[in-house]
RNA sequence: GGGCGAUUAGCUCAGUUGGUUUAGAGCACUUGGUUUACACCCAAGGGGUCGGGGGUUCGACUCCCUCAUCGCCCA
């Protein structure tokens, strides 16, 4: 049979996919069997596959694979959210291109546009993940806006009012002047920005004199309505009770006092602008002050600011300094570093503003919530994230749920031509409210007006381990088997925006967590610690990665350096080496597939020792392997396997079973070889899914539907794991005549003659495995030293190569007499502590008998050493 | 300004309730290799006073204090 010598993923990978598809491996019902359950974290309807896509998704992959080799009825659900700002700006901005102006359109026929703009783009990131291997249930699909998931949505509205947990009012919101939206706390991104603080001169009412406020927003002095002293600062004492005139409108505004004012900052008053501020706007509350707001919704002055108006706030800073300068209010102007919030969406500086907006009350709804987590019956991975989620839940705000855009659920409140509201699913039981409310029985829909704004994306998310089994629907078969799900794959960076209300809404509908384990991935940065950011240009395209080192390569690239929760520093050569590793395993393949086998001859004993050992090897593997998964190591898991496959099966096992060159294979060793192999494959399967069906496919006969996917997961046999550390001592062995080799320059086809002087552990049984990786001819056990040979220590015990006239006297010399410090010093360091009577007293038995045993075996060591040096010196 | 976390080999990180041969892995590096599975490979090797200082302990990379540097979150 002729394999190429490179495994070519390209062409594996479409075929096995569709091969899955075609047998519905991803297909999950409800049945008798245990399940197991992932919700995707929906990427949005806007996005393209980036680089954290990719790790994230690798991850559920693997343990959506692993739980369904496990005899799970595993589900992993995928699905979109419709990111309400990203998308309408999307959508905005294509119109606009089209000579279209979103003003001019209705409500329903800028929908349309939506919905078209969403169909076209909405699925790309899904159908991406196909490529990388991803076995989601995809007849599961679902959208935060199809039917199922808005009436979710709806429902929840009303039942939340209902409860009396959401209310309107108003507050300083963030407000994004290019979205033209209020947007949540946590959507503002803070920068650290150089700017500037203008010292500007406010005269006193009535007099000559004056008072100096310092500000970097000097364009905000149009909307003061007071200026803030300390009522301790005695600086100050002669204000009090006085009036100021603000620059350039000569707006009289008293001087009030509080105790929030910082004397050390500036120059200790303050000017408030309660319309702009949030601390000036608490300072308004407390002292009745009028609030003058003199922005639009885009961030241009109002007619309230009596000058500039119309002109961008940013346009209107730089013209009012000389302004200030001409009328001789400016003081001085210094460099300041402040912070600066931005909008995450559209990357403006958010303009604190005043407005009616729809909060929720979230300090009741939380606190179940918070608890889930202090008592681990939620589990973060890594745990770190817990004090971080603590700090959030006990300092929760309101969340700000409204948002003045159209694409997303609308509020379901109708307004009475009063002014009063009725809150209902939908227009009929609107009505019906409306006239229960007024009495009026003759009430219409055209009396009642529906909220214009919709509700904010993560209102729709939140539910979404609810919603994507219609938990809120008629037939509750699906939530009640699939809900609680188990594991939750998801960025750190959403902790508060959707993990933190998601465990919220569990606990609130369902009386329970939403999942059990929640593992934060790290953000993937390039090699400089760098975001990948599209503007920067740093982040590859995963779809090239893909078919530049396989999907398989890919997925070993991106958890090789991928510790829960912490950063990733993304370099190609991860994917390369992750490539390297699917053909090294191509390889072994290869050299396996290619022996012929010959029933008639006997099995040599050197591969009936290797055998036994790989068979503990492997058993001990998969008992690590299920640690690491228990622990949610799973970088720590592939690493494993990684290893073994290279290291000990192909390094050590294959080269022990090998057959001599074109020599055939006996049976008993190929069936055990293959059913290593085999497992090997099945434990790399949920990595490396396509490259271990393939190999699995090709190792055996298959029927048509079979698959290693829905094979089953190796587990642990319990076998002695002593034999391990025997075969430890081969190597060992082994790698000393190697080494001698190379000192002396002898060719491993030129076999050698080796005396063993057995020390105390030693074993004869890997001794035919010997003979074969040192290429002895001659293996003698041995009761004194050997005259004339170049000897080495494995433990306790002594090898000798015999060397006629080979042997350099003093490199030998050189060479024991390097070890021999090295065995005194370290025999020092056991001496010092047995030689302390409160270690001998107070430590635990094992630990002193474990001292006590170095100390034998280096003194054996050092015992042997100098009667070698004193050998040689004669 | 408030809080959290980190600092171990050139790089990225382990180090699992303080005791397994005076610290481990992967990558990178050095040396040697046309062995008939694989140069996307094989064999061997170098490299760290575990950020500084102090303390607790028979014993500290591991616990406590302190300083320094960095990162993140929140205001």
């Amino acid at each position: 049979m002729e394999i190429a010598s490179k495994y070519n993923p390209s062409a594996t990978e479409d075929k096995w996919y569709k091969y899955w598809m075609d047998n519905e491996f991803f297909k999950s019902v409800p049945d008798e069997r245990e399940p197991y359950t992932i919700v995707i974290p929906p990427p949005n309807v806007t996005g393209v596959l980036h680089m954290g896509h990719m790790l994230n998704n690798t991850i559920q992959d693997i343990l959506i694979r692993r739980a369904r080799m496990m005899g799970k009825n595993a589900c992993w659900v995928p699905g979109t959210d419709h990111a309400s700002i990203a998308t309408e700006a999307k959508v905005v901005n294509k119109l606009k291109e089209q000579g279209i102006d979103k003003k001019q359109l209705s409500r329903d026929a800028f929908l349309d546009h939506a919905w078209d703009w969403t169909k076209e783009h909405g699925g790309i990131i899904l159908q991406q993940l196909k490529k990388l291997g991803a076995s989601c249930d995809w007849d599961r699909e679902s959208f935060t806006m199809d039917k199922v998931r808005s009436d979710a949505v709806i429902k929840v509205f009303v039942d939340l009012f209902e409860k009396g947990y959401i209310y309107r009012g108003v507050r300083m919101v963030n407000w994004d002047c290019k979205a033209l939206t209020a947007v949540s706390d946590e959507e503002v991104i803070y920068k650290e920005v150089q700017s500037k603080l203008y010292y500007l001169n406010y005269q006193i009412e009535g007099s000559d004199e004056f008072v100096t406020i310092a500000t970097t927003r000097p364009e905000t002095i149009l909307g003061d309505t007071a200026v803030c002293i300390n009522p301790n600062d005695e600086r100050f004492t002669h204000l009090k009770g006085k009036r100021v005139l603000v620059p350039l409108i000569n707006r009289s505004i008293p001087i009030i006092e509080d105790e929030y004012v910082d004397m050390e900052f500036g120059t200790g008053c303050l000017k408030i602008t309660p319309a702009h501020d949030i601390n000036d706007y608490e300072i308004g509350m407390r002292h009745n002050l009028e609030s003058i707001n003199i922005f639009n919704d885009n961030g241009t002055l109002s007619e309230a600011a009596e000058l500039y108006i119309g002109e961008d706030r940013f346009d209107v800073r730089d013209k009012i300094i000389p302004a200030l300068k001409e009328a001789g209010s400016l003081a001085k102007i210094e460099d300041y570093t402040n912070k600066v919030g931005y909008s995450e969406r559209t990357d403006v500086v958010i303009e604190p503003k005043l407005s009616a907006q729809w909060f929720l009350k979230m300090e009741e709804l939380a606190k179940p919530a918070l608890e889930a987590v202090m008592s681990d019956e939620v589990e973060f991975h890594p745990k770190k994230f817990k004090n971080v989620y603590r700090h959030w839940m006990e300092n929760v705000k309101d969340w700000c749920i409204s948002r003045q855009l159209w694409w997303g659920h609308r509020i379901p409140v109708y307004y009475l031509s009063d002014g009063s509201y009725v809150v209902a699913e939908n227009d009929e039981k609107a009505l019906t409210l409306a006239k229960e409310k007024t009495g009026n029985t003759a009430l219409t829909m055209a009396d009642i007006k529906q909220d214009e704004d919709v509700l904010d994306t993560w209102a729709s998310s939140w539910l979404w381990p609810l919603s994507v089994f219609d938990g809120y629907g008629e037939d509750q078969t699906e939530i009640d088997y699939y809900y609680p799900t188990n594991d939750l794959v998801t960025g750190h960076d959403i902790i508060f925006f959707w993990v933190a209300r998601m465990i919220i809404a569990g606990y609130e509908y369902k009386g329970t967590f939403p999942f059990k384990n929640v593992y934060f991935t790290g953000m993937v940065r390039d090699k400089q610690r760098r975001k990948m950011s599209k503007s920067l240009g740093n982040s590859p395209d995963p779809l090239d990665l893909i078919a530049k080192y396989g999907a398989d390569g890919v997925r070993v690239g991106m958890l090789l350096c991928s510790p829960a929760g912490g950063d990733l520093l993304f370099d190609e050569n991860l994917p390369e080496q992750g490539r390297n590793f699917a053909n090294k395993i191509w390889n072994a393949f290869r050299l396996v597939k290619g022996w012929e086998i010959d029933e008639n001859i006997e099995q040599p004993e050197s591969a009936k020792q290797a055998i036994a050992w790989f068979d503990a090897k492997l058993d001990q593997t998969i008992a690590t392997m299920n640690d690491h998964f228990e622990k949610y190591r799973i970088s720590d898991a592939l690493m494993t396997v990684y290893t073994v496959f290279w290291q000990e099966f192909s390094s050590w096992y294959l080269e022990a079973v090998k057959p001599a060159y074109q020599k055939p294979l006996d049976a008993a060793t190929y069936k055990a070889t293959s059913e290593f192999f085999d497992k090997l494959l099945r434990l790399l399967h949920p990595f490396m899914p396509f490259l271990s069906e393939e190999l699995w496919q090709a190792l055996e006969e298959r029927q048509e539907g079979e698959s290693i996917m829905v094979s089953e997961m190796p587990t642990v046999k319990g076998l002695d794991a002593s034999i391990i550390d025997k075969f430890e001592m081969l190597k060992e062995g082994v790698g000393g005549v190697r080494t001698i080799r190379k000192e002396k320059n002898i060719p491993m086809k030129d076999a050698l003659s080796l005396s063993i002087f057995a020390g105390e552990g030693f074993t004869p049984d890997f001794n035919a495995v010997l003979c074969k990786l040192a290429n002895l001819n001659e293996l003698n056990m041995v009761n004194e030293k050997v005259e004339g040979a170049v000897s080495f220590m494995v433990r306790t015990s002594e090898y000798f190569v015999p060397m006629e006239g080979l042997i350099d006297v003093e490199a030998e010399l050189e060479k024991l007499t390097k070890e021999l410090a090295h065995q005194e010093g370290f025999l020092k360091g056991v001496m010092k502590k047995l030689g302390n009577e409160r270690f001998v007293s107070s430590a635990p038995e094992a630990v002193v008998a474990k001292e006590r045993q170095k100390q034998a075996d280096a003194e054996a060591k050092i015992k042997t050493l100098t009667e070698s040096i004193a050998r040689l010196k004669k």
